[in-house]
RNA sequence: GCCCUCGUGGCGGAAUCGGUAGACGCAACGGACUUAAAAUCCGUUGAUCGAAAGGUCAUCCCGGUUCGAGUCCGGGCGAGGGCACCA
C-alpha cells in the first residue's frame, strides 16, 4: 500500500472498476425488494454547481447504504433540457439552444461522473429529446380527450418593441428587460390543465404522507387554499347593462349585515361597463391593469380604488351599495368581486379609512370596545352577530347557516367552496420547448394531431433572436395539412411549460427504452419512489404538479397509484459569503471570494478582505445563497481537482445537516480533506506491520474491550444516523471520533492488532457511502480480495457494547453534583444509596431533608431537598 | 401582506423521547519535528471568581408548566426562505 494518499489515482481506480462492473446497472428482479432513490434531475445550465453536490451527494449516501443492507437500488439521472437559459444563451452566442444544450449535457456528464455517483447511466433521458417529449404530447392529447386540457385565454406580459411575450423574470419593474419599454398585459388563447378537479383529493391525500416533511404538506395545503363559504349575489339594474347580479364569495356571511360597499377587479365586466363614459375610471383601471401581478406585491402594495358610480342592492336588507373598483381585488379568485365588510376585514378597514366610507360593526366579542379610529386583530375573529336585525344574537356557525339559508331562499346565494389553487396554464409562446400537438385549420378550427403522426418534432436548428418565437418564422414546421380535411393549415407553436416535462420524467425511469409505449410493466416493480430528495424551492409547483400528473396517468389506467413518492427530502441552500465594492457612480460590483484574500489583522480583532488582482480592500455582504447575480459561487469542478471528490463529498456531508442551509467555507474543506488523510494514513501504519491475527473475543484487556465497545457503538450511531436520522453530519462525527480513540490505542500485542484492525474494518464501511473512492481503495489495503460495493453491511456485535458498570451523574435540585458508577442492572435502592453517599453530593444536602429521589436508570439520580 | 423555517462559544454545528449544554470540525494560542517553510503530531480554548479544590453565570428576550427546559406552552424581538411564465 502506498504511503500517500494520492485522491486523483485512488478515484480514477474506484470509478473504473464501477465502470467496467456496470455495478450501478439496475435489473428488475421481483425476488427482491427494491430501493427506488431519485434526485431531482438538473438544467442543463452549463456546469454543476455546489447545490447539485450536494442533492446528488445526499441521494448516493442513501443509495448505497440501502444498497449494502440488500436493497436492490435504482439511482437513475436525466436531464431537465427545456427552457428559457438556452434560448437567452442562443441569443447571445448565436449557437442554437438544441447545441448548446446537449453540449452542456456531455460536460455535465462527465462532472458527475468524477463525483463517483452510482448512477445507472443506461437508463439516462433528456426531456429535450423526441423520444421523450413524444409522450409528453401523448398524454396531452388523451387530456384533451378527456376535457382535463382545455383552451381558454389568458394574460401574459407582451414587450410592444421585441412584439413578443416575456416570463415574468424578464420583467424588471414593469419593463423589457431587452428592450426597456412598459410591458403590456395581453389576453391570449392558451392550454389550460384542470388541476382544480383534483384540489379535494391532492388536499385530502396530504393527511396520510408520512414520509413527506410536514412544512412542505403545510405550503401545498395553503396553495391549494380550501374556503368555506357563501357565493352570494347583489342584484342591480343598470342603465345600459339591465338588470343583473354581482357575484361574490365570502367566508364570512356571518358579517353580511355590516357590508357598506363592493369593490370589483379591474378586469371585472362592471368596472369595464362603468368605465365607458368615465375616462378617469378608465385610466384607473388602466393602472391598475399594469400593476403587478404577483401576489407578494399585490398583498403589500398601497391599497388604492375609486367608485364606479353604478349601485347594487344588498341581498337582505335591499339597502343601496356602492360599487368600487379596487385595486387589490383579483380577477383569478372567486368572482373577482369582494363584499366590503370594513369593519371586521383589515384590508376593507384601511380602504374604507382611506376612501371615507362608512364602517359598521356587526360582530361583538365577549363586550370588548369597538373603536372606529383604529384596527385591531379581534375585530377579525369569529363572535355573535349584532346590528344586524333577525341574526343579532347568534353564533358564528348558526349565522352564517341562517344567512345562507335566507340567502338560498331568495335565490341570492348558496354554500360554496372555493380554491386558491387555479388551472396550469402550460402553453409557452417559446421555441424551446415540447410542441403541443395541434394544427390550426380555417375549417375546422383547433385540430388535434393523430396519434400516428407523433411526436411532432421541435426543429433543432433555428436560433432565437429576440424577436418572438422562432418557429413562427419556420415555413417547414408551420405549414402542415389539416389532419382532417386535408387543406393548407397551420401549426401551433406554443410550447409546453417545462414543468409538464418533469412532472413525470420519474416514472420513465422506468423503461426509457420503450419505444412503442410510454410506461410498462416495469412500473409496477420501481415506482413509486422510494425516496426522492431535492430542493425546497420545488416545494409547491413541481411536487404538485408531478402529484397531479400522476393522478391523471393513474386515472388512464397507466399506473396503478396516485402518490409518486413515498418519501421526500428536502435538502438545505448552499450559502457563501458576498464580497462587493459600491462605486461612488454605477452599480454594485460583486467579487467572486476565490478572488478575494481574507486576513486577520493583529490578535483576530478584525477582517481584512482585499481583492487579489488590486490589492485594494473589498465589503462583505455577510452570507447568503450562492447564485449568478451575487457572484459567490465556488465551483464543484475546482475543489475536486484539487482535492478530489471525496474530499467535496465528505464537506458537504459533515458541515451542517443535510436538511439546513450549508455555509461555504474554505478552511472546513481543509479540514475534510485532513480526515482522509488521518484514515488513509491510520490504514497504512496498521497493514504495513503485516496481517493481524484473529480476534479472540474471551481473553480481551480492559482497554482492547473499550476500543471495541467503541468502534461498534460507533458502528451503531452510523447504521441509525444514516439509515433512520439522515443527519450525515453525526454520522461522520462519531467516525472521527472513533479514529481519534484508535490514535491514542497503543499497540503491542498481537491481539491489539486484531482489535485495531476491526476498529479500521467499521471506520472503513462506514464511511463507504459517503466517502466511496478511498474506502474502495482501504478496504483492498485491509486485506480482502472482495470489493466493498458488494459486501453487505456490518451487523453490530452486541456483545462487544456490553458493560459492567455504568457511570451516572447525581443532580440535587436539578443541578449537577456528583458523579457515581454502579453496576448494570443495579436495583433502585442501590443507585439511591450510592448518590446519597457521595461527599460531593452531602455537602449539597447538608441538613435538610430529602423530599423525592428521583431515578433515570442508566442516566441520573436526582435529590430534592 | 400571507405562509414556512430557524435563533446555542470567535465560527459551522452536537445534545435523537424533558435528564451531564457545547460532541465533531474550523479558527486561535502554546509546544514538538525542521536550517526554514509547508505538511504532520501533542496540548489548551464559553464567561467569570479562585493558588487550587471548586463555585457562580450562560442556549435571542419576557413569562409559564416541571423534581429537572436549548428541547414543551404563551407573548415579544431578530434572521432566512417561498408566494403561479426561472428551474
Amino acid at each position: 500500500m502506498q504511503e500517500r494518499y494520492e485522491p486523483a489515482a485512488v478515484e480514477a481506480e474506484a470509478q473504473q472498476f464501477w465502470d467496467q462492473r456496470r455495478c450501478f446497472e439496475a435489473k428488475e428482479d421481483s425476488g427482491r425488494e427494491k430501493y427506488y432513490c431519485l434526485s431531482m434531475f438538473p438544467y442543463p445550465s452549463g456546469r454543476l454547481h455546489m447545490g447539485h453536490v450536494r442533492n446528488y451527494t445526499i441521494g448516493d449516501v442513501l443509495a448505497r447504504f440501502m444498497r449494502m443492507n440488500g436493497r436492490n437500488v435504482l439511482q437513475p439521472m436525466g436531464w431537465d433540457a427545456f427552457g428559457l437559459p438556452a434560448e437567452n444563451a442562443a441569443m447571445a452566442n448565436g449557437v442554437p439552444p438544441a447545441k448548446w444544450t446537449l453540449d452542456n449535457i456531455a460536460y455535465m456528464k462527465g462532472q458527475l461522473k468524477s463525483l463517483g455517483f452510482a448512477l445507472d447511466w443506461s437508463r439516462e433521458l433528456a426531456t429535450c429529446l423526441p423520444e421523450y417529449y413524444r409522450w409528453n404530447q401523448w398524454l396531452f392529447l388523451r387530456m384533451l380527450e378527456k376535457g382535463i386540457a382545455y383552451q381558454k385565454t389568458g394574460v401574459v406580459n407582451w414587450d410592444p418593441v421585441d412584439k413578443t411575450v416575456l416570463a415574468n423574470e424578464q420583467v424588471i419593474d414593469g419593463r423589457g428587460w431587452r428592450t426597456g419599454a412598459l410591458v403590456e398585459k395581453r389576453e391570449i388563447p392558451m392550454y389550460y390543465l384542470k388541476i382544480t378537479a383534483y384540489a379535494e383529493d391532492l388536499l385530502d391525500a396530504l393527511g396520510n404522507m408520512p414520509g413527506w416533511p410536514e412544512r412542505v404538506r403545510a405550503m401545498q395545503a395553503n396553495w391549494i387554499g380550501k374556503s368555506v363559504g357563501v357565493r352570494l349575489g347583489f342584484p342591480y339594474d343598470i342603465a345600459g347593462l339591465g338588470a343583473g347580479v354581482l357575484h361574490a364569495f365570502t367566508t364570512r356571511v356571518d358579517t353580511l349585515m355590516g357590508v357598506t360597499f363592493c369593490a370589483v377587479a379591474a378586469e371585472h365586466p362592471l368596472a369595464a361597463h362603468a368605465a365607458r363614459n368615465h375616462p378617469k375610471l378608465a385610466a384607473f383601471i388602466e393602472e391598475c391593469k399594469r400593476g403587478p401581478a404577483i401576489e407578494s406585491e399585490l398583498a403589500t402594495q398601497e391599497k388604492k380604488g375609486m367608485p364606479a358610480g353604478l349601485m347594487v342592492r344588498h341581498p337582505i336588507s335591499g339597502e343601496a351599495v356602492p360599487v368600487w373598483v379596487g385595486n387589490y381585488v383579483l380577477m383569478s379568485y372567486g368572482d373577482g368581486a369582494v363584499m366590503g365588510v370594513p369593519a371586521h376585514d383589515e384590508r376593507d378597514f384601511e380602504f374604507a379609512k382611506k376612501y371615507h366610507l362608512p364602517i359598521k360593526p356587526v360582530i361583538d366579542l365577549l363586550g370588548r370596545e369597538y373603536s372606529l379610529q383604529q384596527w385591531a386583530p379581534w375585530y377579525a375573529e369569529h363572535g355573535r352577530c349584532i346590528n344586524s336585525g333577525a341574526y343579532d344574537g347568534l353564533e358564528f356557525q348558526t349565522a352564517v347557516d341562517s344567512i345562507a339559508a335566507d340567502l338560498s331562499r331568495l335565490n341570492l346565494g348558496e354554500k360554496r367552496t372555493t380554491w386558491r389553487l387555479r388551472d396550469w396554464g402550460i402553453s409557452r409562446q417559446r421555441y424551446w420547448g415540447c410542441p403541443i400537438p395541434v394544427i390550426h385549420c380555417g375549417t375546422c378550427g383547433t385540430v388535434p394531431v393523430p396519434d400516428e403522426q407523433l411526436p411532432v418534432v421541435l426543429p433543432v436548428d433555428l436560433v432565437p433572436d429576440g424577436s418572438g418565437n422562432p418557429l413562427l418564422k419556420d415555413a417547414a414546421f408551420l405549414e402542415v395539412p389539416c389532419p382532417r380535411c386535408g387543406a393548407a393549415a397551420r401549426r401551433e407553436t406554443d410550447t409546453m411549460d417545462t414543468f409538464v416535462d418533469s412532472s413525470w420524467y420519474f416514472l420513465r425511469f422506468a423503461c426509457p427504452d420503450n419505444h412503442r409505449a410510454m410506461l410498462d410493466s416495469r412500473v409496477q416493480y420501481w415506482l413509486p419512489v422510494d425516496q426522492y430528495i431535492g430542493g425546497i424551492e420545488h416545494a409547491i409547483l413541481h411536487l404538485l404538479y408531478s402529484r397531479f400528473w400522476t393522478r391523471v396517468m393513474n386515472e388512464l389506467g397507466s399506473v396503478a397509484f396516485k402518490e409518486p413518492f413515498a418519501n421526500l427530502f428536502t435538502q438545505g441552500m448552499v450559502l457563501n459569503e458576498v464580497f462587493f465594492r459600491r462605486p461612488e457612480s454605477g452599480r454594485v460590483e460583486y467579487f467572486n471570494p476565490a478572488d478575494v484574500e481574507v486576513t486577520l489583522d493583529q490578535g483576530a480583532q478584525r477582517r481584512v478582505t482585499v481583492l487579489r488582482c488590486d490589492g485594494k480592500e473589498v465589503e462583505s455582504g455577510g452570507v447568503v445563497t450562492m447564485s449568478k447575480s451575487k457572484n459567490n459561487g465556488v465551483d464543484p469542478q475546482a475543489l475536486v481537482d484539487e482535492f478530489g471528490a471525496d474530499t467535496a463529498r465528505l464537506f458537504t456531508m459533515f458541515a451542517a445537516p443535510p436538511e439546513q442551509t450549508l455555509e461555504w467555507s474554505d478552511e472546513g474543506v481543509q479540514g475534510a480533506y485532513r480526515f482522509i488523510k488521518r484514515l488513509w494514513k491510520a490504514v497504512h501504519d496498521h497493514v504495513t506491520q503485516g496481517a493481524p491475527s484473529t480476534l479472540d473475543k474471551s481473553a480481551l484487556t480492559d482497554e482492547q474491550r473499550a476500543i471495541r465497545r467503541q468502534a461498534h457503538h460507533t458502528l451503531a450511531k452510523i447504521t441509525d444516523d444514516i439509515g433512520r436520522r439522515r443527519t450525515f453530519n453525526t454520522a461522520i462525527a462519531a467516525a472521527m471520533e472513533l479514529l481519534n480513540a484508535l490514535a491514542k490505542f497503543s499497540q503491542s500485542s498481537r491481539q491489539d492488532r486484531a482489535v485495531m484492525h476491526e476498529a479500521l474494518e467499521i471506520a472503513v464501511l462506514g464511511l463507504s457511502p459517503i466517502i466511496p473512492h478511498v474506502t474502495h481503495a482501504l478496504w483492498r489495503a485491509l486485506g480482502h480480495t472482495t470489493a466493498l460495493i458488494d459486501e453487505s453491511w456490518m451487523p453490530v456485535d452486541a456483545g462487544a457494547l456490553q458493560t459492567s458498570s455504568i457511570a451516572m451523574v447525581v443532580q440535587v435540585n436539578g443541578k449537577l453534583r456528583g458523579h457515581i458508577t454502579v453496576a448494570v442492572g443495579a436495583d433502585e435502592g442501590t443507585v439511591r444509596a450510592a448518590a446519597l453517599a457521595d461527599s460531593h453530593v452531602q455537602k449539597f444536602i447538608g441538613e435538610a431533608a430529602i423530599r423525592k429521589v428521583i431515578i433515570v436508570p442508566g442516566k441520573l439520580v436526582n435529590v430534592v431537598v
